[in-house]
DNA sequence: ACGTCCCGCCAGGGG
DNA sequence: CCCCTGGCGGGACGT
């Protein structure tokens, strides 16, 4: 032991001189005395080593150490506590959480602001930190390396750092996410879980990972760190050598969040992605636990810097940790933000190795800027009004603004609402609406009254392909809420409104909901079959955590006026079969018709296609198409990949064909029947059985009034021999499960005895309520259809050709939710 | 029993 | 050569 001598010196003078008996070092328990934020004595190393006696001595120490030491007020208390219950004085103890690096990051972070004044740099001194948080400083490293992974702080020299705060943090996310699509990081976790899947089926096929892992092996990036322009790595010495397995790690870490569509990453697949990279998959126990142990370091600081969050992840194998970004949405920014990687293996400047989605926008919109924003007048306001307050935030007196390497155009004050402006104009066009998506939610929090109403006006977006219902089909979330008393797991689409999380969730079935229906009422009463889903969960919220805080401020009222899915909603309401919604609800007894409601959400399975990614996109010429094409809805995970919202307005499908309901379904779930129904065989439960997705479609449909009730449509040719006569049969029930709280919410639900799935479809007011955060988020996960012929090879595809192939065809199969520690 | 992850040994390498 | 860095994994703690 050398290192920690110094400290531990006279602790253990102290130590010994008290008690003989010590005993060497274990993890010390627990130690004395409730550790207030700060007031760090330099007795807390002692007490730690006194910890690590007996109870009974520790008491007896902390007693005498109590009279002698004129230490502080805590100590007394805490002894005259314990004088009378001796047990609360355990609990009054430091407990291993309390030492945890989450917790030490806390305090580290809130040292120094989050965004520093750029004029004053503020330096980290280790050794300061060190003492002052009384901690090792290995644990420090810990932190700071992961900081420095994203760009937060950069280091000096030895034992110095610059804290940059989250100024970096924007392009160092977009950077990452730029070199996470690269790396093909959708691809890789969808062959793992895939071969998960399949290790499952039969055991014994240990070997066949080969395939998977010369995949791996070809992913040439292997040990590369993602570079800033302004934030180059120093200390090139350092940055040369091998020492920055951790600072890599949590790049990579945080490039699957960036880049899955459910932005939840379990530590598994994690893990299994981290080594996969270098070593081809020698699938070693004990180097997975270490990447594992590595994990939850690099996922406590990320956590601590709110980019994270825990959450678990139940599928029928059980419960899995995984986390789930909360941290600002990513936008595929185009800006002129090179990045560099600098690799320490051979492989070249990822950055320049593949024009991606970038150079597709690019072309697709030359003219890079407000123009885009013309297709939608809101957003044009919004554009006008955050550029006002940038304008007056950068002219405000007491900012002069001036970044060191001005590579950074993005404003230091409000990064996140800047940040996520250029956005909307990309993402949209390009399908993507998530921070369009985002914005409404932000609007919706800042002025709950402000209802975006339906309101019949013509629509000029419908000329306009992108620009129609950009955040419509990604607002529809699914949710699953765990029913205490059933045990059975609901699933629930919400309007965006409701839970901002969820929104980024792209289910795999996914139905283009009328967003805001005007309906009064509808409740069903079957109600024996459902039980009530109780939504009980929605009140352990978050509160007042996150988005509030500066979002809300800054937002715009006028965003909200025209939403998208209002348009879409005018669409459906043109449709005369509209007022079957009515009808429905005669049907059904009727309940508290004065109440407006508006549809939150419906989720309905259909099987979809995943179509060329990212990856794919490589090639120039597709340029066009690619950014069209864009998976970002796609669920890596579930290698679902839900239409981009270019494709939303149409409704193209052969055996399927409700266009002017405005049912959007995606054509690619078409090219997808066949092998579905391939895959179908191969499952084991669900072999026979008729594809959930048709009936619980008519199901909706019919329920929801947009087809009449005799009606039937199948969502996919092969399936069609799916009894169409009585939608009972697969669709076993449906019910009004009533809602809970005040009886705004209206909810109801049906099984389908095929997945055995409960599906619970809730109309919200139309005041949305606080957003709130999940439980649990369904997701369907998807098997391809086994045999290596369908096997598809994430590796090839080098011409870039789009592929949408087999490897898009999954079949919906089983369930997964992700609930909240 | 298992998920988490603290703790600190010790190898590398910079100064 | 000292000591900062940081890979690594045993085993303690929590549930």
């Amino acid at each position: 032991l050398k290192t920690p001598l110094k400290q531990t010196a006279t602790s253990q003078l102290v130590l010994t001189e008290r008690q003989p008996d010590c005993q060497p070092l274990t993890t010390p328990p627990k130690l004395k005395e409730t550790p207030p934020a700060d007031p760090w004595t330099p007795t807390s190393n002692l007490k730690m080593l006194i910890s690590a006696a007996s109870p009974e001595i520790r008491s007896r120490e902390q007693r005498r150490q109590l009279s002698d030491s004129s230490n502080e007020v805590l100590q007394t208390k805490h002894c005259s506590q314990e004088d009378l219950l001796g047990d609360e004085y355990e609990k009054s103890q430091p407990s291993r959480k309390e030492k945890s690096l989450g917790l030490l990051c806390h305090k580290f972070l809130a040292r120094y602001p989050d965004y520093p004044s750029p004029s004053q740099k503020s330096y980290i001194c280790l050794d300061e930190v060190t003492e002052e948080l009384h901690v090792e400083r290995r644990r420090i490293y810990d932190i700071v390396n992961v900081l420095e992974s994203l760009h937060m702080v950069s280091r000096l020299a030895r034992n110095r750092y610059v804290w940059h705060g989250r100024h970096n943090l924007p392009q160092t996310l977009q950077a990452l996410k730029k070199v996470g699509e690269e790396n093909k990081y959708i691809q890789q976790i969808q062959m793992i879980k895939k071969r998960e899947y399949e290790h499952e089926f039969d055991p014994d096929s240990e070997r066949n990972e080969e395939m998977a892992s010369s995949f791996g092996s070809s992913d040439q990036s292997e040990m590369s760190f993602v570079e800033l322009p302004g934030v180059e790595f120093h200390a090139a010495s350092v940055n040369g050598r091998k020492y920055k397995s951790l600072r890599v790690m949590s790049q990579k870490f945080v490039m699957l969040f960036l880049v899955s569509t459910p932005q939840i990453v379990s530590l598994e697949v994690a893990a299994k992605i981290l080594i996969g990279e270098d070593q081809l998959e020698d699938l070693d126990k004990s180097k997975f636990k270490t990447k594992i142990r590595r994990l939850y370091d690099i996922a406590n600081v990320l956590s601590s810097l709110k980019l994270i969050k825990k959450v678990h992840v139940t599928e029928e194998r059980g419960r899995k940790p995984a986390f789930k970004w909360t941290g600002p949405e990513v936008l595929p920014n185009t800006q002129d933000t090179k990045l560099e990687a600098t690799s320490t293996t051979s492989s070249p400047p990822v950055s320049e190795s593949i024009p991606s989605k970038e150079q597709c926008s690019k072309a697709l919109f030359p003219s890079k800027g407000k123009q885009n924003f013309t297709r939608h007048s809101s957003l044009i306001k919004l554009v006008k009004s955050i550029e006002n307050d940038r304008r007056k935030i950068q002219s405000a007196p007491t900012s002069p603004v001036k970044i060191s390497a001005s590579t950074y155009q993005s404003l230091p004050v409000f990064p996140n609402t800047i940040a996520q402006f250029p956005a909307i104009t990309k993402h949209q066009l390009e399908g993507q609406s998530k921070a369009a998506e985002e914005m409404q939610m932000k609007c919706a929090l800042s002025s709950p009254e402000a209802v975006p109403k339906p309101e019949p006006s013509q629509q000029p977006g419908l000329s306009q392909p992108l620009g129609v219902c950009p955040a419509s089909h990604s607002s529809m979330s699914p949710v699953i809420l765990p029913h205490p008393q059933s045990g059975v797991s609901y699933a629930i689409c919400l309007h965006p409104s409701q839970a901002h999380t969820v929104t980024t969730y792209s289910p795999g079935f996914m139905l283009q909901p009328l967003p805001c229906a005007n309906l009064t009422g509808i409740k069903s009463n079957n109600s024996k079959v459902l039980n009530k889903i109780t939504t009980e969960e929605r009140d352990t919220q978050k509160g007042p955590d996150e988005p509030t805080k500066s979002l809300a401020a800054e937002e715009r009222p006028e965003t909200k006026s025209e939403t998208s899915s209002q348009r879409c909603l005018k669409r459906s309401q043109a449709l005369p079969e509209n007022n079957l919604i009515k009808r429905h609800k005669s049907d059904e007894e009727s309940l508290d018709s004065s109440l407006t409601f508006f549809p939150s959400g419906y989720l309905i399975p259909l099987t979809h296609c995943t179509h060329g990614n990212k990856a794919e996109c490589s090639n120039k010429e597709k340029a066009g198409v690619c950014s069209l094409q864009h998976t970002t809805y796609s669920s890596p995970i579930t290698g679902v990949v839900p239409m981009p919202a270019s494709e939303l307005k149409t409704v193209n499908i052969p055996a399927f064909h409700i266009t002017p309901l405005n049912i959007m379904v995606s054509p690619n779930s078409i090219a997808a029947a066949p092998v579905l129904s391939n895959s179908c065989l191969n499952s084991s439960s669900t072999s026979s059985a008729p594809n959930p997705s048709s009936s619980a479609l008519n199901f909706m449909l019919q329920h929801i009034g947009l087809l009449p009730a005799g009606v039937q449509v199948a969502a996919n040719p092969v399936l069609q021999h799916v009894p169409v006569s009585s939608q009972s049969e697969n669709i076993s029930h449906s019910s009004g499960s009533t809602n809970v709280q005040e009886g705004k919410v209206i909810e109801f639900t049906f099984y389908s005895s095929i997945n055995e799935s409960i599906f619970l479809f809730s109309l919200q007011p139309s005041a949305p309520k606080e957003p709130q955060e999940p439980q649990t988020v369904t997701e369907n996960f998807f098997r391809t259809p086994g045999g290596p012929n369908t096997e598809p090879s994430l590796s090839a595809n080098s011409d870039g050709t789009q592929r949408t192939s087999q490897e898009a065809l999954y079949i919906p199969q089983r369930k997964l939710e992700v609930s909240e520690d």
